[in-house]
RNA sequence: GUGGCUGUAGCUCAGUCCGGUAGAGCGCCGCGUUGUGGUCGCGGUGGUCGCGGGUUCAAAUCCCGUCAGUCACCCCA
C-alpha cells in the first residue's frame, strides 16, 4: 500500500523551538507595550461570517482572490480572517462600549491565499491594535509611536516610518477625479498592468512599481496638495506629535496601503535591512468609516498590524532580538537507572528550579554530553553512592566551583541559592 | 495569479553540462579501562538523490508532469 508522507500545506509552516519560543518572547514585548499605553487585549475568533471582509473593498486584492472563504454546513458562508481590523471594529460595534476611545491590541494568525515567498505565507501571524472612537489626531500620533517604540523595543533600528494622509471625504472624491484624469490622459503610456488597476482604482496606480510606470506616476497629483484645510489641519497636528516625540518620518505621498477603508493618517513601517519586496514590516491608518459600514454607529478608528514573521526577517538582517534561551538551570545524570532521577526532577521543577534529566539509562559519558548539550549551569549527579549516603555531587558547567556533595534535602534550596545568588 | 531559478544524508553543499550504479564538512551514536561534558583521536549510523512517469542495456545526471521552496511582478504584514 501506499506511504503517504504528509507535509504542511504550501505557504504554511511548523514553527520549532527556539524561534518559536522567540515569536511568544515577541509578542510578550508587544503586549507590554501596549498596556503601558493603555491597551486591552482582545482576541476574536479566527473565522467570521464572509460579510464582514467584504466591507474592506471589493477592489481589493484580499477579498476578491485571497479570501479563505468556504461555505459552513448550514449553506452560510464565512471566512478565515485575512486581517484583524474587520474583525476588531466588528466586535466593537457588536459589544458597543460606553467608554471612549476603546483601545485593544492583538495578536494571531491570519489567512490570505497568495502564492509564498521569503515573508509571504498563508498562514501569517500579526500583532496590532485598534482604537475606536476618536478621531483627536494625538491618538494618531500615540499609536504610530506605539509601533515605533515596539521596533525599538526589539533592539531594530533598520526602521523607516513612512507617513501620508489620503484625505477624507471633503476632499479625497476631488483628488480622485483629478488623479483619474490624469492618468487618462497617459492611459496609453501606462503598462498594461496599471491600465487595468486604474479601472478598479485609480489610487494603487501609484503603488505600482513597475519602472515604465515610474515617469508618469512621478508627475501624478497628489493627495497631500488636495487635502481640505481640516484634513491638512489633522495631519499637521500628527506630523507635530510625531516630531516632538522624536520619532523621524518621511513623507510618503504616493503610500496608498491595500485596504480600502484607509482615510487620512496612513503609515508603513519599513525595514531598510530587508533587500526584497517584502520589506514591509507594518503598517495602518485611519479608517473613519469602517464602524459605519459594519453596521454600526458612525465612528473614527484608527490602528495599524505588524508582521510577526516579517519582523523577524528584519531581526534576522540587522542581528537584532535573538532567540531567548531555552536552557534548563539544572541536569540530572542519573547512573541508578534512572528512578532517582524521576524523584529528583519532581522536587527541582515543584521549587521552581528547571530540571531535565538523561533518559535510556545511558552511560554517565553520554549523560554528561546531553547534559552539556542542554545548556544547563548546574548537573546533578546521582549513583549509588550518593543514594547510599542521600546526598547528590552538585556539579559546575561552566564556572570554577567543580562539584560539591550537597545533602538530598538541601538540593532544591541549594540550587536556589546559587541560581540566585542576590536573593 | 504570471514568469525565472532551485530541490542530493538531520544541516550546509559537491556530483548533473560530457548517463554507468552516491560523496564532504558539520551533527548524531560509540570507543579512548575503574562514575564525569566542553578540546583532540579513532570508529560507526545515516540518502528509494522531492514525488510520479518516460527515453535508455543503464538515469541523481536527459525529457515530461507534479509538489515544495525561492526571486521578480502582483499584492501586502
Amino acid at each position: 500500500m501506499a506511504k503517504t508522507k504528509f507535509q504542511a500545506l504550501r505557504g504554511t509552516r511548523d514553527i520549532l523551538s527556539p524561534d518559536s519560543e522567540r515569536h511568544r518572547a515577541l509578542v510578550d514585548v508587544f503586549a507590554e507595550e501596549a498596556r503601558l499605553a493603555g491597551y486591552g487585549h482582545i482576541m476574536s475568533p479566527i473565522f467570521e461570517e464572509l460579510g464582514v471582509f467584504q466591507r474592506l473593498g471589493d477592489s481589493t486584492d484580499v477579498v476578491s482572490k485571497e479570501m479563505y472563504a468556504f461555505e459552513d454546513r448550514d449553506g452560510s458562508m464565512i471566512a478565515l480572517r485575512p486581517e484583524l481590523t474587520a474583525s476588531v471594529v466588528r466586535a466593537f460595534v457588536q459589544h458597543n462600549p460606553a467608554a471612549l476611545p476603546w483601545k485593544a491590541w492583538y495578536e494571531g494568525p491570519q489567512f490570505r491565499h497568495e502564492k509564498p515567498q521569503a515573508g509571504r505565507y498563508r498562514q501569517f501571524s500579526q500583532v496590532g491594535i485598534e482604537v475606536l472612537g476618536s478621531d483627536d489626531p494625538h491618538i494618531d500620533v500615540e499609536v504610530v509611536a506605539l509601533g515605533w517604540r515596539f521596533y525599538q523595543a526589539l533592539g531594530m533600528s533598520q526602521v523607516s516610518l513612512l507617513l501620508n494622509s489620503l484625505g477624507d471625504a471633503s476632499c479625497r472624491p476631488a483628488y480622485h477625479a483629478a488623479l483619474e484624469t490624469y492618468l487618462r490622459d497617459h492611459f496609453d503610456d501606462l503598462s498594461e498592468q496599471s491600465q487595468a488597476t486604474l479601472e478598479k482604482n485609480p489610487l494603487r496606480v501609484l503603488d505600482s512599481k513597475r519602472r515604465e510606470d515610474a515617469g508618469i506616476i512621478a508627475g501624478a497629483p497628489l493627495m497631500v496638495d488636495h487635502l481640505s484645510a481640516e484634513t491638512a489641519e489633522h495631519f499637521a497636528a500628527v506630523r507635530a506629535g510625531l516630531e516632538a516625540l522624536g520619532i523621524p518620518y518621511e513623507i510618503s505621498p504616493r503610500l496608498v496601503r491595500g485596504l480600502d477603508y484607509y482615510t487620512r493618517t496612513t503609515f508603513e513601517f519599513a525595514s531598510t535591512a530587508l533587500d526584497n519586496a517584502q520589506n514591509a514590516v507594518g503598517g495602518g491608518g485611519r479608517y473613519d468609516g469602517l464602524a459605519e459600514s459594519l453596521g454600526g454607529k458612525p465612528t473614527p478608528g484608527i490602528g495599524f498590524a505588524l508582521g510577526v514573521d516579517r519582523i523577524l526577517l528584519a531581526c534576522d538582517a540587522e542581528e537584532a532580538f535573538p532567540a531567548p534561551r531555552t536552557a534548563p538551570d539544572v541536569f540530572v545524570v542519573d547512573l541508578t537507572g534512572g528512578a532517582e532521577a524521576i524523584l529528583l526532577t519532581d522536587i527541582l521543577r515543584r521549587a521552581g528550579i528547571a530540571a531535565d534529566r538523561g533518559f535510556d539509562g545511558r552511560s554517565m559519558k553520554a549523560q554528561m554530553k546531553v547534559a552539556d548539550r542542554s545548556g544547563a549551569p548546574w548537573a546533578v549527579i546521582v549513583g549509588e553512592d550518593e543514594v547510599a549516603n542521600a546526598t547528590v555531587t552538585l556539579r559546575d558547567m561552566h564556572g570554577e566551583s567543580g562539584q560539591t556533595s550537597v545533602a538530598r534535602d538541601a538540593l532544591a534550596a541549594t540550587l536556589n541559592t546559587r541560581l540566585h545568588p542576590e536573593n
